[in-house]
DNA sequence: AGCTCTTCCTGAAAGC
DNA sequence: TGCTTTCAGGAAGAGC
């Protein structure tokens, strides 16, 4: 599943080759992913690619009209999400491509921008220059650009379980369901935990743990599960250095204990049971309440 | 406010 | 062996 440190590797070599480039044609597959299949159709054609960066988990290119003859001047930008099984590729435009390939950008130079997604859970979407802004102000934070002050706060208040916010692309933008849970692992605290009950202190642990994970797994370039590959189709390595996610009964790399799953927020939860101590505290005065409200 | 459930989709794996 | 069922999950929306 492509989360920041996935779509960073991709965007960082994305790039190297395609910026500067022009978009000779657009040629789809299925399009129910895509939010207005006509208009990128029309008007992606002699748009030139000015820049890729990423917003949280979003992939957005700057485009520009180039030829007098296309549909439109004004400047828009392309936002790609790859939801759980997207992959964006350059290859030259001979290769094959690979089944479920729906998307293919013809380049100036003899090579596609290809959209391949199995399970379309991905998004692409136009954005008109004067909405970029409100588009990106839908989304929370950069984990990795985030104060210590900030963190504290846009958390510490909550009373939402502590992955739930992890996962919240408003409160942070970037972080899934493994990047949550190894942050997790690694700062000792359990999924489940109501945000608002934390410490000080472990939620500049939360903070420090959420930046080194993702760091390193971009060092790694991302971790490949079923389907990521980065742009020039490669897999990651940091799943090799995952210490909580999808190891159910595999011992905890600290204590030893087999890690456990629940269900936190709707998603599998991995965690180790010693080191992330379940919240009983929590559930004890949520027992008490429950029988305040009662009585009153 | 925050939780749970549902929907979208395919393929791998488990169950029979 | 071969079919059917279950599960995985990012995000949005409904309903409580």
């Amino acid at each position: 599943m492509p989360e920041l440190p996935e779509v960073e590797t991709i965007v960082r070599g994305l790039k190297q080759t395609l910026p500067g480039r022009r978009i000779l044609a657009v040629r789809l597959g299925k399009t129910d992913f895509i939010d207005d299949p006509v208009q990128l159709g029309e008007l992606l054609p002699g748009c030139r690619i000015e820049s890729v960066t990423r917003h949280g988990k979003f992939i957005a290119f700057a485009l520009a009209p180039t030829a007098p003859a296309a549909n439109s001047d004004a400047p828009v930008h392309l936002f790609v999400h790859l939801g759980m099984t997207g992959q964006l590729t350059v290859r030259l435009a001979a290769d094959s491509a690979p089944p479920h390939t729906h998307v293919r950008f013809a380049l100036d130079d003899g090579r596609e921008l290809r959209y391949t997604d199995i399970r379309r859970f991905g998004r692409i979407q136009l954005v008109a220059d004067s909405e970029v802004g409100a588009f990106r102000d839908r989304l929370g934070e950069d984990p990795l650009e985030i104060s210590e002050a900030e963190f504290a706060r846009r958390l510490g208040a909550r009373h939402a379980r502590v992955k739930a916010l992890l996962l919240d692309q408003r409160t942070l933008r970037g972080i899934g369901n493994i990047y949550s849970d190894e942050s997790l692992w690694r700062a000792r605290i359990h999924p489940a935990r109501r945000a608002d009950l934390l410490t000080r202190d472990q939620l500049r642990t939360l903070r420090n743990a959420v930046r080194s994970v993702l760091q390193t797994a971009i060092r790694l370039r991302g971790s490949s599960i079923s389907d990521y590959v980065d742009a020039e189709g490669n897999p990651g390595s940091f799943q090799l250095r995952h210490r909580a996610y999808q190891r159910e009964g595999k011992p905890c790399a600290r204590c030893k204990a087999q890690i456990r799953r629940t269900i936190v927020a709707g998603r599998s939860s991995y965690f180790c049971p010693v080191c992330q101590p379940p919240p009983r505290a929590q559930k004890r005065a949520r027992q008490r309440n429950r029988g305040k409200k009662r009585r009153g």
